[in-house]
DNA sequence: CGTAGCGGATTGTTGAGCAATCCAACAAGA
DNA sequence: TCTTGTTGGATTGCTCAACAATCCGCTACG
């Protein structure tokens, strides 16, 4: 016989609740964003879209509330909802955030007992990184460059932190996509992650901190460089 | 003549947008909620409250949206909305992120060059929180508390954290309500506020994370031992 | 040149309706 | 008695059609 006590000794948890239609809806819309696909700034007509996917006008706003809620389009009243624009002040914003929140995650790691294994993980993100970028796919040099920062934020333990900070990775994908050129701004990175697995393997703490500093750094005035040209300075 | 330059540095914003009719939905369960009136773990049925607020069924659904990504309710697929349960392990997380994050807006008030004026700020809400319990209101105390904690992580200056911060309160208040005797946890924190700010005044970071700290742990402490005595353990 | 209206297009909201799902109560069987 | 179907009512998920409110580009007018 078993008891309930039973069921919760075993770590059971509630099933996975299914999508709903809305759910599937911006899941569509969202790849088709984060593809390039649907360009930033573009306005997404409910009509349109609802006849696109095949759903009801309703389920179509449902899903735009969703994808607002994330930061990925923008929703003004009686306007329609956009594709979400980062501009040059949007930017500064994500590296602010950044550089507060991604040394916790370091902190974190040197601080944690499974240091090594946490490490470890890392130096397979970054390595599965390398071999995408020898292979010359950039897409998912950049796929793993969000995991690996996203990896370290998870570190510091926080739920709250880790959800926000997905939702800013997920911006910042908006702002890489109007790069012309993702090798000339993902190569470099590719190096400095390795480097600060390197640092954080030695338990180095000031270096690894330097390491993530520059970093940022480094990132935030490329992409700079890229978005302030663009057609909202 | 008046340029569109001339209204910028006006530091003119976009008017007040009105609100849809159902952030007003919205915004009507959010005080009821707050105020207590609507009970941790009951179920809001959309017919009800539609019929209640005077809105249609799909207008409450979108309200109910809005709520659910504030967390202050839980949606379950074809089951309802309920108002949110906020049981051992909300406020364990609750309070691993503030670890993290209030520090951080501590370190930011005394590296500002503006340091005076956000103390001086932040005493005049522990003041008015005094104010408030001398008189006995011990709700607007709490509401002080919280706008005083706010206050600290705006100070670091990431809008990404000030706005998961501020969720995150949200939250924290769903767990107040549960408390018996409002005086006996907001009492002792009144007088470790205006300690903070008193460090804080000295410009003394390590004397002021310590404070931050302490009241950290003795919050979690005392909000558990209400929390875990639910009856959703 | 600026602006005040006009009209089409789009969004905001409503209400009704039906299918899908949940849940509590009951019935059947070991 | 306990477990396992089964069933019916209640509630949610989604759709559809319609109308009101609002925005925006256009035109005409001073």
């Amino acid at each position: 016989m078993t008891t309930q006590a039973d069921v919760l000794a075993l770590g059971i948890q509630p099933l996975a609740r299914r999508e709903s239609t809305a759910e599937a809806a911006a899941q569509a819309l969202r790849s088709q964003i984060s593809a390039g696909r649907l360009a930033p700034g573009s306005q997404l007509r409910e009509e349109h879209l609802a006849a696109a996917l095949q759903v009801s006008r309703n389920t179509m706003r449902e899903a735009f509330r969703l994808l607002a809620h994330e930061g990925l389009v923008e929703h003004a009243l009686h306007r329609g909802v956009f594709v979400r624009m980062v501009g040059v002040s949007e930017v500064r914003a994500m590296y602010a955030t950044r550089r507060l929140v991604e040394p916790l995650g370091v902190r974190a790691i040197l601080g944690s007992p499974r240091a090594g294994d946490l490490v470890a993980s890392l130096g397979d993100v970054v390595t599965a990184a390398e071999a995408a970028a020898t292979a010359g796919d950039w897409h998912v040099v950049g796929t793993q460059d969000i995991e690996f920062h996203r990896a370290i934020v998870q570190a510091a333990g926080s739920t709250h932190l880790s959800a926000m900070f997905s939702g800013l990775l997920a911006e910042l994908r908006l702002a890489f996509l109007r790069l012309p050129d993702p090798e000339t701004l993902h190569e470099p990175f590719l190096r400095r992650n390795r480097g600060l697995v390197t640092s954080l393997g030695a338990g180095d703490l000031e270096k690894s901190l330097g390491e993530i500093d520059s970093y940022l750094a480094d990132a935030e005035t490329r992409l700079l460089a890229v978005v302030g040209d663009g057609s909202r300075p």
